[in-house]
Order: structure tokens, then C-alpha cells, then sequence
RNA sequence: GCCGGCGUACUCCAACUGGCAGAGAGACGGCGCUUAGAACGCCGACAGUGCGGGUUCGAAUCCCGCCGCCGGCACCA
């Protein structure tokens, strides 16, 4: 053991000079947990066995028992290092792991890291720092920061996604993704070859009609490619010019401009690589169900994806042979109250139909004063484009210009005019909609601005007195000669008139998703070579497995090609572009010796978080991403639980991954299962969202921020800073806003053990709170308390003594033991430590004087164990044993002292408590009514009535009613 | 605007899910110990549960209506 004791610390604490050699303080908790966390990791503590291959170990203490795989989100390794917001979720998980590991469990957690991302990238473009020197310096930090809360993950198995081994499996993976397609009738991917073979077959025809064996390799490698689950699209994405990027949407502010730069941002269609989630947009939506997760994120991802149930209805326009308006709806049974249509401005139909002058009798309202329709159509087209998307949701009041088309409503033959409009959203259903207005409240107000007919299809409810009807109710004005749906309710009208549509070729039954495929590619350096070359025919190929990893290679410049911010028309040119002699390739891959150029795109951040949670499971395996029989030991179903999914038991993490992350690894898992790589449906089984840790920041008179650890309180309860006056605002903790607080000043101050144990009393573990520097010193207080009840504080002797506890401590040992056992396995650490504090007081009490005796003293240290593990793990060595406390023993309850020979109980009289009378635990319920109607308070307080009727409520109160 | 969550003492939080509103921490006041302070120990005061109704023998807990805060979605057809 260290045994220095002169750290700066000590004078920082205030210890003054004469306190005894072994109180309980930040120098003494410095030395015990620097020597246990040297211990537990010499010993391999916290090594957690496999079921098989290199790291099975049935000698293990734990290897019997249940399994439980925990999590925590893993961060980002930043360069400003660890706040004590961090680490709170890392804790708790910390806790409930140590608690299931003392009680038989065998549990794996460990910690990695989301390495990659645009911070190292943009240090590197500032300093010259290569990326990875940047991040693996901070990981290093990180990892020294999170040591020293001596979290008890088995480090053999941390991950960074940027390792080159971590990096070639996301590759693999990629590959995996790439070479599959889905397949609708199976509701499943399945390998691309199998598709290949059906067209070759001839059991599949393409989309064309044509004749597989008359198409060129060419012509086949493109419908091919058009399956695949990862596939080249253009489509139109956020390019940043003065970053020389494509961005994500969360990296655009709302007005637009990059969140690093505050450059502009444009839409451009640009050639990318996306990923087809909407394939699976219905098993996403289905399998939340299955899931043990807060509804708050399941109604998240539901939004996010908006499966919405309607038909598809094409109106033929009048005055063209083949050309119809196709409308997604999900009210097909309001279809004879459509007395409309509109286009959104960017709807390709638009030039196609708008006629070179204005009908008959046009209103000035409807051409907006244009002399012809396509100057009225081009003229707002142009106002829309002006408008960002923003300025388009915020803009409520209805605009649009008639485009001198008609269109026929298939129910009824009519007539009706096709506006164009930006209320409608060309990137949602078809871009176009027929337009009820007796049935759509936008609908309405768009009718009422340009006096369009409103005919009500639904009939609303005695007493409405609304404009639009969207409520349930019987249809009306609904018939022609074929069909009615007079009389009937909305679902079915719907099932109705969808089959009368279908069967007459002018409509079908569809869903629709909101949710978009996902873009897959970036314009960066940091991030995972794609698996990908290019052929001469400019045709993408993915490498064999035998080529991976595609490793990044050195450049000299890490920026991406800069423009200037406002030249919208640049084009991207990744990083990656200019290393020309990694980019130029000759490969054998299987058609003989030929030349290609890299994909010189990177993926995005979510790539390597989409499955490191295999990874955990066997990161020493170089033959496959995780063996098959470790990934269902960890992760399988559970044959218990019924319809169980599988994944990981408990995954911890902020809220602000409820969509894109937790949706992204999601759909990977969903794909490696199909093509039968894991047993499990389900990555996550279980999710907790952790509370955060927030904070003051106080702001002068200027509005600058001032040094909250310099701020004081006066009297009435202002704040004051070297004299002046400040505001105090409550939120996040931040370098700019002057309030961090670091675990290292609180481990230098305290020790680890409070600064844990201070974090999880401030409350449950979903709760959010204020950090408060100054409470900190509670939870040392406490510690120092059963260090002084167990230590003599003078010779740093163990003090106990081998007396037998007395009845009363035995009864307040084991309310507590049956407490905590149930407060830890709920993630209540916050009322564990309260016992715990409890218990500790009663010892305080009884036993000051003449020593604890041991048989409390070391289930109190062992179910200390799990919130604060060094001083346990010291304790329980001057208790005289030789090894850890890690895998247990935990103590269990004692029924025998759970149930006291006597209770007191209150006796209410009319609800409002009156007495208290003692009686024996085993008094039945006339007994306890006899003896509550003897008391001499409640026959006072009935003033000689006849109770009405004597509530009894064993084990609570007795209530009179009087 | 729609959906969801939360309002308990000066502050952060408990309350066995309908049964005595208080476990714990901080702050506060007093006493002891001290030359003094700090530290330590002991003791204490502080709310009737955001507001208004209802159900019940009994409501912080269940129901209805408001108010406030937080989060999500938002012209999604």
C-alpha cells in the first residue's frame, strides 16, 4: 500500500493538524482505493467468464450463476475530460453490478468508447494532430478518470470503435448489410445471392418484364445493386460548403447554418450511400412492444416512424390520356367530400399539367393576378424555394395559386381544380393530396381562403359547432350509382370504399411511414473506410472478407476541400479523394487482375454504436464478430419470459438517444438476425434512462459568466460575486458557463467512495438534480462515522468485538438487509444508503462506547459494498479476511427478525388518529378491535356514540367510525 | 395546438403503490467538547403534499377540472 500521505489534499480538506492519524478522510481514502483498485485489477476482479472459447472459466465463483449483461451508453471521448455529470448512469450501473455480482450473478460490464466523430477531426485540421493520437490521448484520460471511481468493469473487454480490429468488423458488418436485400414475402433479408439466383431461375422477373439472360452483366449488377440493404442513391442532404461537408440534420441549427462554424447550409441531391430502414419501419414499430423500455422512448421512435394506415387514390387530370394525380389518404371513406386537390410546389407534375392559359372565369383570387398559369405556378414556386423549411411549418396561413388543371374524383366524375401549394409537403405520401375540407381543418381554411365548396361527409355530433369534422360519426352525401357508405361509421366506410376503389383499378389499400431511408455516407476523415471499390463500368463492389480491414490511410491534410460558405453549387470532395495512391487500386476479385478506385466516403458516428455491444461479448475474436454460442449465452431469449426478444438486460442512457441511435442499432441487429448471425431479435431488452446532473451558473451584470464556486449566498437569499450582485439560471454544467465541477477535484477532496456515494443519495437514478458541491460532505460524514464505529481511530485498529448483538440491533440489521436487497435491485441506491445510514446510527448509538459487535458489523460493511467498494473492501480486510468481497458474500434476512413480538397501532376515529395502543404481533382482528375500543382516548372521542363500523387493518391501523 | 411526465419542509429527496406525511443528506437553531475556531457528538424547529372538486371509513397516492415546470411531436394528408 502507498504510503503517501502528503498529497495537496490534505491541507485542501481542512484536516486539521491534530486529528487522529487513522479518521477517515481524503488522505486515508486516497491510499485504501488507490490499493484496491491496483489489487482488483492485479487480480483480474472484475474478469467476467464466458460460456466458451479463450475466457470460459468454470472455476469462476460466478460461472454458475444467472447471467446479466449491463450497459452503459458509452461516451465520447472528449477533450475536456469527465464532469461529475458523466458518471452518474456509470455509477449506478456500477452499483446494481456489484450488488448481482455479491449475490451469485455472473455479470458482465465494461465500458468503451465512441471514438470516432467530426471534434478530433477538427482539432487535427487546427493543430496538424493526427486524429488518432487526439483521441487515444483522450481515451487515456477518460480511462484514468473512470479508474478512479474504481468501477469494477472487466477491462479486457473495452472497445473503441476506432481500433483497426473494432473498425474491420463494422466493415464486415457493412458487407453483411450490403450483400442482402429484403425480402417483402418472407418479411426477412436474406443474402443477395439468393436473389441473384431466383432472377437467373427465372423465378423472379424484374420490375421491367425484361429477360434476365438477355440483360448484360452491366444491366444485371443494376437491379441487383436496386435490392440491396445498403445502396447508392441520390438524394438531397445538408452540404455545408464552408466546411466542405455533408452534414447529419441534428448538426444543422434551425435557422439553417452549421452547429461548428455557423456556416450555411444548403439541400443539394448528392450521389451517397444509404441504408433501407424502412424496410423494417413495421418490424421496428411491432417489436417496441416486446421491449421493457420507458414509453416515453417507445412513443418516440412510434412518431419517429409514422406508420400511418391509408389508400393510395389516383385522379385522372382532365384533358390527358395517361396521366393521374396519385394521393395517399388516410380518410379514402371523406373521398366525395374532396371538392379539390393540391400539388406540393416541387411535385413533378406540376409543369406537366399546367396549361398554357387560364380557364374560363378564373378569379383574380385564384391566378394571384398572373396573366397565365405557369407565370402564376413558376412565380410561387420560386416564393416557396425562398422559404426555408423552417419558415414553412411557422407560416400557417394558406397559400397557394391555382394551376388551370382539373382532375376527376374517381367516386363521383367530378371536376375538380389542382392547386399548388406549400402546406403540402412533397417529402410526405405521394407530395399531393385530394383536399376535404369538411373533414380537414387545413383543408378548411385553404377552401375558405380561395372559396372552394365544402361538402361534409361525416356528420358531426349534435351541438358541434366547429369548421372541420375529424371526429367519428355516420357518413352522409357519400353514394353514386355503384356504392354508399351513407349510414356507416369511418372504419367502415374505409374498408368499404378502399375495396370498391381497389376493385376498380383506382386505388389500393397502403401504409405509409414517415421515416426515410437512412444516409450512410459522410465527407470525412475520421470515420470507417467504406468496404467499397468502383469499377470502369462505375459500378460500386464490395470487397471480400479476405480484403478487410480497408484501414484509413495517413494524409497530409485532414480538411475536406473548403469553399467559399455561399457556394451553394460546389460539390463535396471528401478527404479521402486526395490520397490518390491509396485510392487507386489493382485487385484480383475473382474476374482476374483489374483496376478501381476506393470509396473515399466515411461513415457516420452511429456506425461503430450500432453494435459494440457484441463486440463486449468476445473482443478477442479475430474469426468472427462474436461467437454464436457467447452472443446466446449473453443475449438469447429467455424461454421463460414469454415472446422475449432477447438483447442486453439493462441498457443505461441519456434520453437524448431515444430516435437516432437506439433506431440505428436496432435495425443492424434486426439484419444480423435475419441472416442468422445472432440469436436475438432485439438489441436492447431493457431501458433506463438516467436522470442528469445539472447545475447553477450565475452571470454579472453584464451577462457574463462568473465562477460559480466563487459565488456566496446572502442573507435574503441573493447571490453574490466579489461583492456585486449576480443572477443565478439553472441547467447544464459547461466550461463556457463557468460551473464544472470534475470526479478528480471530488476524489481529491473526498475520495471516490463519497463522491459516489454522494451521487447516488441525491436521488433515484431517473431523476434529475442539482449538483451541490457543499451536501458532498454528508455523505463523507457518513462514512467517517462507520469507519470510527468499526476503527480505532488512533492505532487504526479493527475494533469489533465477537459479543452477541442484542434482539433489538439483530431487528433493525435485518429490516435493513431486506431493504436494500430490494432498494439495489431497483436501481434505488439513494434509499439503500439511507438504511444503510440508519443502521449505522442505531450501531452509533448502542454500541459507541464498547465496540460493534462483528456479526453486524460485516453485513453492514458487505451491503456498503456495492456504493462504496474501496473503504467495504478495506473494512472487510481488517474484519480478517484475505480476499475481496466482489463476488459476495451478500447477507440475507432473517425472517425471525422481520416480525417484532409486539406492534404498535395507531387508532384513528373517523379517519383523524385519536390513540396508539400496543399490542401483541400475533393479536388477531377482534382482538386488536377489542382492545382499540377499550382505549380510553377513542371512548373519549366517541363521547358515548356506538361506533358504526371498526375498520381493521392488520400490521397498519385501526380506524373507528364513529 | 397535440401527446407524455412531474409538482411533498428552505433545498435535494422518502413514504411498503389507498392506511400514522418523514428514511436519509444539506442548510438552519441550540447544547456538549474546545482558549477559540474547525471537526466531532447530542438535541431541535420547519411542510399537511401546486389549486379546486369527487370517490372512500381513510387520498401525497385513484378520478375530474384548472395552474406551473420539463420533454417529445407539430401543415404527416
Amino acid at each position: 500500500m502507498s504510503t503517501d500521505t502528503t498529497t495537496p489534499a490534505d491541507a485542501a480538506t481542512a484536516r486539521p493538524a491534530d486529528a487522529p492519524p487513522f479518521r477517515y478522510g481524503a488522505a486515508l481514502a486516497a491510499r485504501i482505493e488507490r490499493a484496491w483498485q491496483d489489487r482488483w485489477e492485479a487480480e483480474g476482479t472484475f474478469h467476467v467468464p464466458n460460456p466458451t472459447g479463450a475466457w470460459a472459466d468454470p472455476a469462476h465463483p460466478n460461472a454458475d450463476g444467472d447471467k446479466v449483461y449491463l450497459m452503459d451508453m458509452f461516451p465520447y471521448p472528449s477533450g475536456s475530460g469527465l464532469h461529475v455529470g458523466h458518471p452518474l448512469g456509470f455509477i449506478g450501473t456500477d452499483v446494481l453490478g456489484r450488488y448481482l455480482r455479491m449475490t451469485g450473478r455472473n455479470v458482465l460490464h465494461t465500458m468503451g468508447f465512441d471514438a470516432f466523430g467530426l471534434p478530433a477531426e477538427q482539432y487535427a485540421v487546427q493543430t496538424g494532430t493526427h486524429p488518432r493520437k487526439t483521441t487515444e490521448d483522450n481515451i487515456e484520460r477518460y480511462r484514468a478518470q473512470l479508474r478512479q471511481l474504481g468501477l469494477g468493469h472487466d477491462d479486457r473487454r473495452s472497445v473503441a470503435t476506432t481500433d483497426i480490429e473494432f473498425y474491420r468488423w463494422t466493415q464486415w458488418i457493412f458487407l453483411q448489410i450490403y450483400n442482402s436485400w429484403y425480402d417483402e414475402a418472407a418479411a426477412k433479408a436474406r443474402p443477395i445471392a439468393e436473389l441473384e439466383a431466383e432472377f437467373a431461375a427465372g423465378t423472379r422477373v424484374p420490375a421491367g418484364g425484361q429477360s434476365w439472360a438477355e440483360l448484360d452483366d452491366v444491366q444485371r449488377r443494376r437491379i441487383v445493386d436496386s435490392f440491396r440493404l445498403a445502396y447508392i442513391s441520390e438524394a438531397p442532404v445538408n452540404w455545408c460548403p464552408g466546411l466542405g461537408t455533408v452534414l447529419a440534420n441534428e448538426e444543422v441549427t434551425a435557422d439553417g447554418r452549421s452547429e461548428r462554424g455557423n456556416f450555411p447550409v444548403f439541400r443539394r441531391s448528392l450521389k451517397q450511400w444509404m441504408m433501407r430502414i424502412t424496410a423494417y419501419a413495421d418490424r421496428l414499430v411491432a417489436d417496441l412492444d416486446r421491449l421493457d423500455w420507458p414509453d416515453s422512448v417507445k412513443t418516440m421512435q412510434r412518431n419517429w416512424i409514422g406508420r400511418s394506415q391509408g389508400a393510395r387514390v389516383r385522379f385522372p387530370v382532365e384533358g390527358f390520356d395517361d396521366v393521374d394525380i396519385e394521393v395517399f389518404t388516410t380518410r379514402p371513406d371523406t373521398l366525395f367530400g374532396a371538392t379539390y386537390m393540391v400539388l406540393a410546389p416541387e411535385h413533378p407534375l406540376v409543369d406537366a399539367i399546367t396549361p398554357a392559359e387560364w380557364p374560363d372565369g378564373t378569379g383574380e383570387r385564384w391566378s394571384a393576378g398572373a396573366t397565365d398559369p405557369r407565370a402564376a405556378v413558376a412565380e410561387y414556386r420560386a416564393a416557396a424555394a425562398r422559404k426555408s423549411d423552417l419558415d414553412r411549418q411557422e407560416y400557417k396561413d394558406k397559400t397557394g395559386v391555382f394551376t388551370g388543371a382539373f382532375a376527376t374524383n374517381p367516386v363521383n366524375g367530378a371536376l375538380i381544380p389542382v392547386f399548388v401549394a406549400d402546406y403540402v409537403l412533397m417529402g410526405y405520401g405521394t407530395g399531393a393530396i385530394m383536399a376535404v375540407p369538411g373533414q380537414d381543418q387545413r383543408d378548411w381554411d385553404f377552401a375558405a381562403n380561395f372559396g372552394l365548396p365544402i361538402i361534409r361527409t361525416v356528420q358531426p355530433f349534435e351541438g358541434f359547432d366547429g369548421e372541420a369534422f375529424t371526429g367519428d360519426g355516420p357518413a352522409i352525401n357519400s353514394a353514386n350509382d355503384e356504392i354508399s357508405l351513407d349510414g356507416l361509421g369511418v372504419a367502415e366506410a374505409k374498408a368499404a370504399i378502399t375495396e370498391w376503389l381497389s376493385a376498380r383499378g383506382a386505388g389500393d389499400a397502403v401504409v405509409q411511414y414517415k421515416l426515410r431511408d437512412w444516409l450512410f455516407s459522410r465527407q470525412r476523415y475520421w470515420g470507417e473506410p467504406f468496404p467499397v471499390v468502383w469499377d470502369a463500368d462505375g459500378l460500386p463492389v464490395g470487397l471480400p472478407d479476405d480484403q478487410l480491414p480497408v484501414e484509413l490511410p495517413e494524409i497530409a491534410d485532414y480538411s475536406p476541400k473548403t469553399f467559399a460558405p455561399d457556394d451553394a453549387d460546389s460539390e463535396p470532395e471528401p478527404p479521402l479523394s486526395r490520397a490518390e495512391e491509396w485510392v487507386a487500386v489493382d485487385l484480383d476479385l475473382g474476374t482476374g487482375p483489374r483496376h478501381y478506385r476506393r470509396e473515399t466516403n466515411t461513415m457516420p458516428q452511429w456506425a461503430g454504436s450500432c453494435w459494440y455491444y457484441l463486440r463486449y461479448l468476445d473482443p478477442d475474436n479475430h474469426d468472427r464478430f462474436v461467437d454464436p454460442e457467447i452472443e446466446r449465452y449473453w443475449m438469447g431469449p429467455d424461454p421463460a419470459r414469454s415472446d422475449d426478444p432477447g438483447g442486453v438486460d439493462l441498457y443505461v442512457g441519456g434520453v437524448e438517444h431515444a430516435v437516432l441511435h437506439l433506431l440505428y442499432a436496432r435495425f443492424w441487429h434486426k439484419v444480423l438476425y435475419d441472416l442468422g448471425h445472432v440469436s436475438s431479435e432485439e438489441p436492447f431488452r431493457r431501458l433506463f434512462n438516467q436522470g442528469y446532473i445539472q447545475a447553477f451558473a450565475y452571470t454579472d451584470a453584464r451577462g457574463a459568466y462568473v465562477t460559480a464556486e466563487e459565488v456566496v449566498e446572502d442573507e435574503d437569499g441573493g447571490f453574490t460575486w466579489n461583492g456585486q450582485p449576480v443572477r443565478r439560471q439553472y441547467g447544464k454544467m459547461g466550461k463556457s458557463l463557468r460551473n464544472v465541477v470534475t470526479p478528480d477535484e471530488m476524489c481529491e477532496r473526498y475520495g471516490a467512495d463519497t463522491f459516489r456515494l454522494y451521487e447516488m443519495s441525491t436521488g433515484p437514478m431517473d431523476v434529475s438534480r442539482p449538483w451541490s458541491t457543499r451536501d458532498v460532505i454528508g455523505a463523507q460524514r457518513f462514512l467517517q462515522r462507520v469507519w470510527r464505529n468499526l476503527v480505532d481511530e488512533t492505532t487504526g485498529a479493527c475494533r469489533v468485538t465477537e459479543a452477541e448483538p442484542d434482539v433489538e440491533t439483530l431487528r433493525v440489521l435485518h429490516k435493513a438487509i431486506a431493504g436494500v436487497h430490494a432498494d439495489y435491485a431497483a436501481l434505488h441506491h439513494n434509499t439503500a444508503a439511507a438504511k444503510l445510514i440508519e443502521l449505522n446510527n442505531h450501531l452509533t448509538k448502542t454500541y459507541a462506547g464498547t465496540g460493534v459487535p462483528r456479526a453486524v458489523a460485516e453485513p453492514l460493511v458487505l451491503m456498503m459494498a456495492p456504493l462504496t467498494p474501496h473503504i467495504a473492501e478495506e473494512l472487510w480486510s481488517l474484519l480478517g479476511h484475505s480476499g475481496t468481497l466482489a463476488h459476495g458474500p451478500f447477507p440475507a434476512a432473517d425472517e425471525r427478525y422481520l416480525v417484532a413480538e409486539t406492534v404498535e397501532y395507531p387508532i384513528q376515529v373517523n379517519g383523524k388518529v385519536r390513540s396508539r395502543i400496543t399490542v401483541p404481533a400475533d393479536a388477531d382482528q377482534d382482538q386488536l378491535q377489542a382492545a382499540a375500543l377499550a382505549d380510553d382516548k377513542v371512548v373519549a372521542a366517541l363521547a358515548g356514540r356506538e361506533p358504526r363500523k371498526v375498520i381493521v387493518v392488520p400490521g397498519r391501523l385501526v380506524n373507528v367510525v364513529g
